[in-house]
DNA sequence: AAACGTGCCAACCGCGGCTCA
DNA sequence: GTGAGCCGCGGTTGGCACGTT
C-alpha cells in the first residue's frame, strides 16, 4: 500500500506520509489555507514537494472526504458519467460530493470496469446517445431527469452544447466555468448577463441537487445551472 | 505454516493548461 | 507574443493486505 520512503533529487521526501507529517499539513492548511502549494511545505515544516502536499491534502486529509462504501447510486452515477465523459475523473468527481477523483479512478479500475466487463447488472438502463442522466444522487433525492451538463433537453442547441461539454476539459478550478466554455465552443458569447446572474446567485439559497430544473430556452438559465453544478467546489 | 498470486489504493510522474510578467 | 512558474489531471506504479494453494 504505502511506498518506501525515499528522497527525490532535490532532497524532498517521497513515499508514505507519516502521522506527524499529516498533522503538520492539516494544521497548517486549517490555519492558513493553501495559497501556494509550492511554498507551503517550507512554511509548514515539511520536507515534501508542494505537489505531494497538494495530493495528500486533496485525496486524504481534506475534512469532508467520504471514503469507501460506495452506494449503488454512486456507482451508477460513476458508470454513467464515465460513459458520457470518458476518464474525466475530476469532472465525474465534481458530481459526486465528497469523493475524490483519485478514489473514483481507483474504484473504477478495480471494481466497476471489471463488473461491467462481466455484464453484471450495475446500473439503470440508459442510452449513451442521449447524454442524459437520471441523477439519482446519493446525497439527495433528485429524481428528475436532466442532462448531465445542465443543458435543457428541449434546447435547440442541446446536442452541440452537450458535445462541447463532453469534449472540453472540465476543471472545476478553471477560471471559466464549464458551461461558459461550452457556450463559447458553440458560438455563444457571455451576452452580458453576469450582473443578473450574480444577483441570482446571491439570492439563491437552494441546493443544486434539489433545485427545480429550469427548462426555458434561456442562456441565463444555463449559466445558473453551471454555477450550481460547481458551487460545491467553492469550499476549496 | 509457508509460498505464491491477486486486489486494492496511496502516491508518483509527466504533461497540458493557465496566469502573469 | 513568449517564456517561466505553478497547478491540476489522468495514467501508472509500488507495495501492503488478503486470499488461495
Amino acid at each position: 500500500m504505502a511506498r518506501t520512503p525515499g528522497r527525490d533529487k532535490n532532497g524532498m521526501k517521497k513515499g508514505t506520509w507519516t502521522p506527524e507529517e499529516d498533522k503538520k499539513l492539516r494544521a497548517y492548511v486549517s490555519k492558513y489555507g493553501f495559497w501556494n502549494w509550492r511554498q507551503l511545505p517550507k512554511y509548514a515544516g515539511l520536507s515534501r514537494c508542494g505537489k505531494s502536499c497538494r495530493l495528500r491534502w486533496m485525496n486524504y486529509l481534506r475534512p469532508d472526504i467520504k471514503r469507501g462504501n460506495y452506494t449503488k447510486e454512486e456507482e451508477d452515477t460513476i458508470v454513467r458519467l464515465q460513459k458520457l465523459l470518458g476518464n474525466k475523473w475530476s469532472a465525474i468527481a465534481s458530481h459526486l460530493p465528497r469523493r475524490t477523483d483519485n478514489e473514483l479512478k481507483n474504484h473504477w479500475h478495480t471494481n466497476l470496469k471489471k463488473r461491467l466487463g462481466q455484464n453484471t447488472p450495475l446500473l439503470l438502463s440508459t442510452t449513451p446517445q442521449e447524454a442524459t442522466i437520471t441523477e439519482n444522487h446519493s446525497c439527495d433525492h433528485e429524481v428528475e431527469p436532466k442532462n448531465i451538463s445542465g443543458i435543457p433537453l428541449n434546447c435547440p442547441m442541446a446536442p452541440q452544447m452537450a458535445e462541447g461539454f463532453a469534449s472540453l476539459h472540465l476543471s472545476s478550478s478553471s477560471s471559466k466555468t464549464s458551461l461558459s466554455l461550452c457556450m463559447e465552443a458553440v458560438g455563444f458569447s457571455n451576452m452580458g448577463c453576469k450582473a443578473s446572474r450574480d444577483s441570482y446567485i446571491a439570492e439563491s439559497t437552494g441546493s443544486f441537487w434539489t433545485e427545480p430544473f429550469i427548462t426555458d430556452n434561456n442562456i441565463e438559465s444555463f449559466l445558473l445551472q453551471d454555477e450550481r453544478l460547481f458551487s460545491h467546489d467553492l469550499f476549496y
